[in-house]
DNA sequence: GTGGGTTGGGAAAAGGTTTTCTCAGTGCTC
DNA sequence: GAGCACTGAGAAAACCTTTTCCCAACCCAC
């Protein structure tokens, strides 16, 4: 007894063609090409006819033959050297998520910070006629150890210094610095210190920059950023330096963090000096790493970059690129985003 | 005056073609095509003037168009539900590395916990004729959301739940536990705690037996683990109850900790209750997470699954399959490694 | 000088799809 | 009933490479 009709398993052996769908609907395979691509002109009835045939049969078109054809592989490539990035990660995701939909498919590349294999790769997805390619990266300041600047595809930067004369997506780190300083003042907070990474990175002065601003437009004193290293032992040496003096008028009420774990570290700082966060002093970090955030005592209010946004931004340039929308080049700076949770506590009474 | 031969630029703008290079040659597409791949029968003088020639031309041959002809296209599929991973994060770079020497590139599907999503991703890379795919995702005991028992080509499991019948490449956990028990034995340590993360989860129960059996093996007295969170929270409670009762006596001289987390929470609770980090109590945890066993006070030794290797193993296994090599199916598991910080302290005097 | 072996290289098919061009048939108008 | 426009569908070229098969020419021995 027959079965009702239904796809055929993918586990048949060798994939259906066309042909053999052209076969057994009884057309030529350039028939079945149209009717399944709604080109050309045929009966309805013929048209879906080759088109049940197709379901029951349970073709699927090949890709590599098609992309062929049309000098178009819907596919394209991710280039980066964040290998065990933070970063990056969400960054994949939203690229991912903004192409999967479109049917593109990204081929994942680390170069780490060799030019062989970042030579390598490029020339392997050059092979493979990837469509375009994003760039991105471990620091907004530096260039991955590949040339990308003639390629006879598009290519798209995000999260990492673009070629003269190319398209890059980078978060507003000014922007983010400004939410939480203004975060701090709109709580009431008048003394914000601000602690940061080493000053060989650019964000760093950028979020400096925009702090000293914010503090200028308000009237308020400024003072000399801290800068040392990523990490929560120069949050814990920081806090040594802020309220090590006696004198506790001169202690600040607010620490602007350059990321996370310096946050980490101050607050544990603060909590081993008997100095209440937020009620004393209010900390906010950047990077918003939810894993960190979400387990200093109490929870970090930080600033998020949005990097899957970005992502998802960078996909869908690169795809305008590769479908022959011009786009002007330059660097475009997206927002930043605050996320409020308990290290800067309520506004004041 | 001309300048040195030396390769065209990748800029020119259509990719040049064996036919262009045949013609610059003076031969036929075959001849061309046999000389660049040492194939077919020609003088030597013949072959090395066509190589001269596409090598000035900077020819490279089209990936779809040997893909379409040889039925493999070099590309193959890694599939994950861990979109934020440390854990798939470092095993990816493994894949990855184990295959781009062989001019293999990878897709990168993050299918979240969804099945379309799954359903979407594997059909595009189905389409796209991928070689075999790889699976991953963020729990060893669980199954990605999607159907990979009856594809026609290859799969292999990484760090996740495999189906019945296929490969899976897993790590060891019973022997990275007796590797952190053993060498608090080592170091004279005989009152090991062990505090894990949710009953839930089969890495809990395989780590938890196998502290048992190390215990029973060496006569000291067993107890039972504490099962909560994988959280630094989850940590000081964990202290709370094994150090809160007064009889100093009975506290642990070790703890072994069920992930870097709960061992962070477990190191700082001890300092808060001003016991010595190694020197009272040693701790390890699992997962050798850097960025936090490094930044632990003292710095936590810890249990590393060498996912990277894993990575790696899983790529070569696949590659294996993909040429036809049969493969005994089933579960195999990879040794973990110790990796040994200032959480301990040195060994009896 | 004929038969057989070797050498160097080309013609053509194959892989699966898309697209352009062509063509036979049908229905309509005048 | 001749011309015409349109309809439905197929043939074939194109994308680029690999591989099998074939052929002409040459050399050698008998």
């Amino acid at each position: 007894m027959p079965s009702a009709p239904e796809p055929a398993p993918v586990s048949a052996k060798p994939p259906v063609t066309l042909r053999e769908v052209a076969a057994a609907a009884g057309v030529s395979v350039a028939t079945a090409s149209k009717a399944l691509n709604g080109q050309g002109r045929m009966t309805a009835e013929t048209r879906e006819r080759i088109r049940e045939t197709a379901r029951l049969l349970g073709f699927r078109p090949n890709s590599l033959a098609q992309s062929l054809l049309r000098k178009r592989s819907f596919t394209v490539g991710l280039l980066t050297n964040d290998t065990y990035g933070r970063f990056s990660l969400p960054l994949m995701a939203g690229v991912s998520d903004a192409l999967v939909d479109k049917g593109v498919s990204v081929f994942l590349c680390n170069v780490e910070d060799d030019q062989r294999l970042g030579q390598l790769h490029v020339e392997a997805m050059l092979d493979k006629r990837v469509d375009g390619i994003i760039a991105t990266g471990k620091r907004i300041d530096r260039h991955l150890p590949v040339d990308l600047s003639n390629l006879r595809i598009p290519v798209v930067y995000a999260f990492t210094q673009p070629d003269p004369g190319a398209i890059g997506l980078v978060s507003d780190d000014a922007g983010g610095a400004r939410l939480a300083v203004e975060h701090f003042l709109r709580l009431g907070r008048r003394r914000i210190a601000h602690v940061s990474g080493p000053a060989s990175f650019a964000v760093v002065h950028a979020r400096a920059q925009a702090w000293r601003d914010v503090l200028k437009e308000n009237g308020l004193a400024e003072s000399e950023p801290l800068l040392g290293a990523w990490s929560e032992a120069w949050g814990h040496e920081a806090v040594e330096k802020l309220f090590g003096k006696a004198d506790r008028e001169g202690w600040p009420d607010a620490v602007f963090c350059g990321n996370d774990q310096i946050a980490r570290g101050v607050i544990d700082a603060l909590r081993e000096r008997g100095i209440s966060v937020p009620d004393d002093v209010g900390v906010i970090g950047f990077d918003n790493w939810e894993i960190v955030a979400e387990a200093t005592r109490p929870p970090l209010t930080s600033v998020d970059m949005n990097l899957s946004t970005l992502g998802r931004e960078a996909g869908l340039a690169l795809l305008s690129l590769v479908d022959g929308q011009p786009a002007a080049p330059g660097i475009r700076k997206l927002p930043c985003r605050l996320v409020v949770r308990q290290s800067c506590g309520g506004p004041p009474e």
